[in-house]
RNA sequence: UGACCCAUGGUGUAACGGUAGCACUCCGGUUUUUGGUAUCGUCAGUCAAGGUUCGAAUCCUUGUGGGUCAACCA
């Protein structure tokens, strides 16, 4: 058994390096920080499978931690949300975390950093501030109260915690260097003045921890031994490394922020920020509207956990900054679902064919096979009758040779059924077609066996019977965006590329009989079209599909 | 006029001083009762210039291009 060598990503490198000069696999943890604020997007998918993945490959937990130290952002409902979709991408946390579990912690440890000397209470305005802390390529400037006594920065602090003074009087910062390159080692914020309630604390503090004062000593808490983030905070580090400094103890692991490059997808954004505004004003319907990155709105849309790892597995991870073609995501979807749907037949755009010489009234059982691609799918039931529903563009009166669908005089087999022949058509005042009238060759069925049932016709299409036929909606989707990077231009706002067509519904579409009893979430491959999946609007007097994804078309692509 | 990071086909990644590989996309052939799938194949790449070396995508230098950093956001 020759076992490939798999490649390794530098993340993987680095756990491998730290494994070779002493660190014990047993000290392996890992954690997942969202912020709930938003809901989770294929983004965070990447993410996610990054850190569960190591989790996974070096038999280590990972902690799911919300970071939920800003409650004026943060709410229940995200933390929610966040939960269901990462445990719908398969995969379990070792404990549920909150950055707000520490805030005690962190108080004591803001405490320590006061008597050490190495922080301060701020009086200035936040404008006064930014005002001292200079620009990057201009030295900051010395707060005037960054000389404070140990014993006045102990008691106003103090003050602030106890809700003395108002949200943005004071703030309590890290003694670093107002000259630092790095902007953030500027004496930054640590506590701020909030008088917000939080999801999880309630009122009992009227001062938060910021973000970097927070994170590195969580993961020192939770001792995780390597702390994962995207590429944004390469910066942070530094300060990531103070802070830990100035609580370390020897005999404990020390926490590793590295850093990779977010995942980027073509023809959409990938800012919770910008997804919000999508929601917000309305452009799409909600977070898990179909045609939103998040993972819920794929999840709708009849992406699979699987197709989505797949992706997140084909994808990798790196350093540099990208934008993965969508392509790549609906690859792994088409992959899976050619394999597990079934196949039916679902009639979009109808026109009605009569079948001339097939007895009025006579209906018959046709058995049709659920899937090529499983032999242990089986079979099913298509009641089969004078009058079908077939797709308009499935039919002209006159076409060249590259046309293989039905055209009048020529064949064509209605796929699991009969060879039909086009004879005439009807046409309404406006010269549309209403009717298409043909005949069948009636040994020609479908696994008969017949010498007629095995001549070849170049064409096959699909149909419904009318009087069998269930009526559907049918929602079609296209990219949200009609370019590649909407967010990568400097001088245009991302809404100006919202593509109007992004969702086109079909009202009037038929679907086969079988599909009576089909449950949300369901999924089938509606022949020749594509894959669709039972949307949660759906009811029994009312089925809703939405398109997860078009079948490949290369007839679609020679006519362009 | 700063610091830091990054640079491999159209896209995403691999090669860790020793044959530039894989996947997606695109294009073409074969098969096919889905113009799907499968299968075979084509096109296509190391940002540039120097240097080190028997040998450089890989190490060094310079340049070029892109990104990040000046929220009491995370």
């Amino acid at each position: 058994m020759s076992e490939e060598k798999k490649s390794l990503n530098f993340i993987e490198q680095i756990i491998e390096e730290d494994l070779k000069t002493g660190l014990n696999p047993e000290k392996l943890r890992f954690r997942f920080p969202p912020e709930p604020n938003g809901y989770l997007h294929i983004g965070h998918a990447a993410s996610i499978c990054l850190n569960f993945g190591l989790g996974e490959e070096y038999n280590a937990p990972v902690n799911l931690r919300f970071d939920d130290t800003n409650p004026a952002k943060e709410e229940q409902e995200y933390v929610d949300a966040i939960k269901k979709d990462i445990q719908w991408l398969g995969f379990e946390w070792d404990q549920e975390l909150y950055s707000s579990d520490y805030f005690q912690q962190l108080y004591n440890w803001a405490i320590l950093l006061i008597k050490k000397g190495k922080a301060y209470v701020d009086d200035q305005t936040s404008a006064q501030i930014a005002e001292q802390k200079g620009t990057p390529t201009k030295d900051g400037e010395d707060s005037p109260y960054r000389n404070r006594s140990v014993e006045e920065n102990l008691e106003l602090f103090e003050k602030m915690k106890k809700g003395d003074f108002d949200e943005g009087s004071h703030v309590l910062r890290a003694k670093i260097s107002m000259k630092a390159t790095n902007m953030l080692m500027r004496d930054p914020i640590i506590y701020r003045v909030l008088k917000r309630s939080h999801h999880r604390t309630g009122s009992d503090w009227n001062i938060y921890p910021m973000y970097d004062w927070t994170h590195g000593e969580s993961d020192y808490i939770e001792q995780v031994s390597h702390s994962i983030c995207t590429l944004e905070f390469k910066h942070h580090r530094e300060l990531y490394d103070w802070f830990l400094d100035q609580v370390y103890d020897e005999n404990k692991l020390r926490p590793k922020q590295r850093e990779f490059a977010r995942r980027n997808l073509s023809y959409t954004v990938m800012s919770k920020r910008k997804l919000l505004q999508l929601v917000e004003e309305g452009i799409v319907n909600g977070w898990d509207d179909p045609r939103m990155p998040t993972i819920s709105g794929l999840r709708r849309r009849g992406y699979t956990p699987k197709a989505i790892r797949d992706f997140s597995e084909t994808a990798g991870i790196a350093k540099r900054d990208n934008v993965t073609d969508i392509a790549l995501l609906e690859f792994h979807i088409k992959n899976e679902l050619n394999k597990t749907a079934p196949r039916v037949m679902a009639v979009l755009n109808p026109v009605k064919l009569v079948i001339t010489n097939y007895p009025e009234g006579k209906e018959e059982i046709l058995i049709a096979e659920n899937n090529p691609e499983d032999e242990n799918a089986g079979t099913r039931e298509m009641p089969f009758s004078r009058e079908l529903y077939i797709e308009r563009e499935d039919f002209r009166e006159q076409a060249n040779k590259k046309f293989f669908r039905l055209k009048l005089d020529k064949e064509v087999r209605l796929k699991s059924a009969y060879i039909i022949k086009a004879n005439s058509v009807i046409k309404d005042e406006n010269g549309e077609i209403t009717e298409i009238h043909c005949t069948y060759d009636e040994d020609s069925r479908s696994g008969s066996g017949s010498e007629a049932s095995k001549r070849r016709v170049k064409g096959t299409i699909h149909w419904v019977s009318i009087p069998h036929a269930i009526p559907a909606e049918v929602r079609l989707y296209d990219r949200l965006f009609t370019d590649e990077a909407p967010d990568s231009h400097k001088d245009k706002d991302f809404k100006e590329f919202i593509n109007p067509d992004s969702l086109k519904i079909i009202d009037n579409a038929f679907v086969e009989p079988s599909l009576k009893p089909a449950k949300i979430g369901d999924q089938f491959q509606f022949q020749r079209l594509g894959y669709f999946n039972v949307d949660d609007d759906s009811t029994s007097d009312k089925l809703v599909f939405n398109r997860t994804v078009p079948l490949r078309d290369s007839w679609a692509k020679q006519n362009k």
